[in-house]
DNA sequence: GTACGTGGTATCCGTTCGGATACCGGCTAC
DNA sequence: GTAGCCGGTATCCGAACGGATACCACGTAC
């Protein structure tokens, strides 16, 4: 899920990958999550969304912005990406998706593992 | 979305595509949708969702399967399909999904209609 | 026996997704 | 002037996704 379940919820190992839930494409849950606080720089979220790559991050923002999610403006030569009221209105869902992961994390977990021993 | 947002909430032209929140794979919230009040056949499945292969609706199931969401069981010459407790606790997050789709729905409209009226 | 329904599998195909790598113009710091 | 950061773009690639089509074994209805 995008809310933090481990320790770093962007991390490599982020078991985030075990739900079903997906909000928009592979990124634009954590990107909703490094916006939910405020405004963030192009290169301020390459940080956190570690080994996402410039091309498929640009990607991702323009998507959100087609779909209304973001607004990406630019002051000076600073570019600046922040949620509009509908993208902020994406983190109660999320929320909502990310508690049931946490409620379901061990069934979840159990049902592939299951499939792992098949193996 | 998911749940029934037009009439026919399997309709081709079902609008549920703009919603950004998706539960698994292109099937599986259908399929759980399908399969909340009650037990299906794989037949009895294919029908509500219309246009998919038996291909893609089988390897959606196995999937599931897979992640525990569903229970395929043989009952003769019988293959039926139901929810586990996991799948159908799933209902709850997709519920909340089609609500906020439907509370939003003309912001996301706009967004898509602005880049249309862009082309 | 033969046509049909059931629950698939096998093969092929075009599109999309996400990533790797290389490169770029504009500006700044030194 | 030249090295570096910023915010990207261009090109190429392999894998996954979703669909089309053909085929299949099994059982039943007629």
């Amino acid at each position: 899920m995008i809310e933090p379940l481990a320790p770093d919820m962007f991390d490599e190992i982020c078991p985030s990958d075990l739900s079903p839930i997906r909000f928009g494409d592979k990124w634009t849950g954590m990107v909703v999550r490094c916006l939910e606080h405020g405004p963030r720089r192009f290169s301020e979220l390459r940080v956190p969304l570690r080994g996402v790559t410039a091309k498929v991050l640009t990607k991702s923002l323009r998507t959100m912005e087609r779909d209304g999610l973001v607004r990406r403006s630019v002051a000076g030569r600073q570019v600046a990406y922040e949620l509009t009221p509908l993208g902020r209105s994406m983190v109660a869902p999320m929320d909502a998706a990310c508690a049931w992961a946490r409620e379901h994390w061990d069934e979840l977990l159990d049902a592939r593992e299951g499939v792992l021993a098949d193996r």
